[in-house]
DNA sequence: CTTTCCTGTGAAATCCTTTTCATTAAGCTG
DNA sequence: CAGCTTAATGAAAAGGATTTCACAGGAAAG
């Protein structure tokens, strides 16, 4: 149907051979020949089949990126950051999304085993260590955002455990000592060490772990709506409340002002991710911020050194974050 | 390197074309043969390769959406919609990125020239009307969200206009008859399309249009906050203020609490897109709520049709949109 | 003037599947 | 039992590019 290499090549009167070379820019072909070659292009409104070649050089110059939904609103700044370094590569960066589902999650990792992308970043993996792992022996693959613990995989993310120990840890700095804990009842990695990061802070400030003081809910703004409710509901209630999302931040502060509570004052707020939202939201919040392009810049980078030298980088990269300080904590 | 197809012909000593026929489910195989080819496949680990495959069939159900940026929250329903009506007839849609940038636009279509993909979805497109036209002559392309006058290619959108001129109408019905616009310098269709809505609505309630109340900024939140100051500055300033996004909106209103203006009462907003944080910002936002998710599905839908038939159905579908009332409207 | 070395070129192999076509063997019909 | 159909299979072509290898012809070197 479509004009192949072969018609090109007839029309210039050439071997297709010769297309191919003009086509990739060899250097050995006539000044004439590559004129004559181009023009014909041109005419015929030749497009080089992409699969004829990537068969054939078994490479596709393209990489996986799979998240679990393109709801996250800082995923963005990380897909740009994938998308901007592997084009500098020559390379372009697909997304998809898992739908939260581990099955559909290795129905799009199949694209990798099946040779139809190089290789695959996951942001938020949903197959066991175990899996990863052992795929990463064979394929070209990375995680992003979300550490494994016990994955041997290229990876790159923040210390979360630190970030979670400084944002509390200021919070303590500010005099606060009955702190309470807004998390997720889901154990992701990032969730898991931000809460670790919690706990020594407590512990490093001699200020005992009190479970009470913790709410495990979902990602959902509601959900911190709620947990701000339990908390405040306490009898001996929190002065300082640290959510490990802005979203679930949000959703509390939004309890606290219908409470009539002073934010920054009464009581202060800590959130993480540093979304938009955060800074247009009023009182605007106190967070950590991650350096989400700089983390989609390195892991492609990586991720390419890696399928180019054929000996694999498995390095865990952490990146560091910093505390954006606002109203929310009184700042 | 890795298994192929030969590989498992020869170890369960049956033909490629045996080996073949196992993998496309075809009947003319014996039971046997059967048997031994799949345990052989499992053995070797044998995972077939799509290149090949998809280049013999010229066909790689796949199916390319490109946005303008991975920001906009709305879109992930809308590619959650294009996702799940792909995945049930066979097929994955793949996300990418143009950076607001037309040659990145065009280097992404150019998946679609040399058959990388089978089709493609623009989310607001780079690239002029003729040029679309021109490129759908040839090619499985369709527009979602953004129409685009005069362009003659498969389009799924909402009405703009009546969305616009209903809710201006609805502010109309409120008894306010001085009305700002904040809309953006961009002339995108949408945004057009919903100053002509907006415009309709005036006309027909016998409202003159006057220019001063229309304020032309970004996308960005920060523009609503520019645009209100200015609507708000006015010697004889608007009651009710249309913007043609949620986060212009938001912008907005942010103005106005902090300038003591009772929202709702002293000033209503109306805003477009019932983005999630239109319910979480207070006041919550009325504004125009569009069929994401049902858009998405059906434009994957006409496009596999048109895929399938050869014959391309070029309309263009107009879902129905409906508004949602809330704090900022006084409802 | 012969030998060697480039340069430019084309024929053919290759990448991995799918699919067509031919062939064999077995089962059925009359 | 001859003649037909059907089922199961394999050999080979096809799909569109890249790449290897061989070769021709001219230039440079001796």
């Amino acid at each position: 149907m479509s004009v192949t290499i072969k018609d090109v090549a007839k029309a210039a009167n050439v071997s297709v051979a010769t297309v191919s070379r003009v086509l990739n820019k060899h250097s050995n072909v006539s000044e004439e020949a590559y004129e004559r070659v181009t023009k014909v292009m041109e005419q015929l409104g030749y497009s080089p089949n992409h699969l004829g070649r990537d068969l054939r050089k078994s490479e596709t110059k393209r990489i996986l990126a799979i998240t679990a939904s393109a709801e996250q609103s800082f995923y963005s700044e990380v897909l740009r950051g994938m998308e901007e370094a592997a084009f500098a590569q020559g390379y372009d960066v697909l997304f998809a999304a898992t739908r939260d589902d581990p099955k559909h999650e290795m129905h799009l990792l199949n694209m990798l085993f099946s040779h139809s992308v190089d290789g695959a970043v996951l942001l938020g993996a949903k197959q066991d260590a175990a899996t990863i792992s052992k795929l990463a022996e064979n394929h070209n693959i990375a995680l992003c955002l979300e550490r494994m613990e016990g994955c041997n995989v290229l990876t790159v993310t923040i210390d979360n455990v630190k970030a979670g120990k400084d944002a509390v840890s200021y919070l303590i700095g500010k005099g606060h000592r009955r702190i309470g804990l807004i998390s997720t009842e889901t154990r992701s990695q990032s969730s898991v060490d931000r809460e670790k990061g919690y706990r020594l802070a407590l512990e490093e400030h001699g200020i005992p772990y009190d479970e009470e003081l913790v709410y495990l809910g979902s990602y959902e703004t509601e959900s911190g709506t709620t947990g701000c409710k339990y908390l405040l509901g306490l009898d001996d209630p929190p002065t300082a409340i640290f959510a490990i999302s802005d979203m679930i931040a949000i959703g509390a502060m939004n309890y606290a002002i219908s409470k009539g509570v002073n934010i920054g004052k009464d009581v202060i707020f800590f959130g993480f991710d540093n979304i938009a939202y955060s800074h247009i939201f009023v009182p605007h919040l106190s967070t950590v911020e991650q350096p989400c392009y700089a983390q989609g810049k390195l892991v492609i980078e990586k991720l390419i050194e890696n399928m180019k030298s054929g000996i694999p980088d498995k390095s865990i990269y952490m990146l560091p974050h910093s505390l954006v300080l606002r109203e929310s904590t009184g700042d």
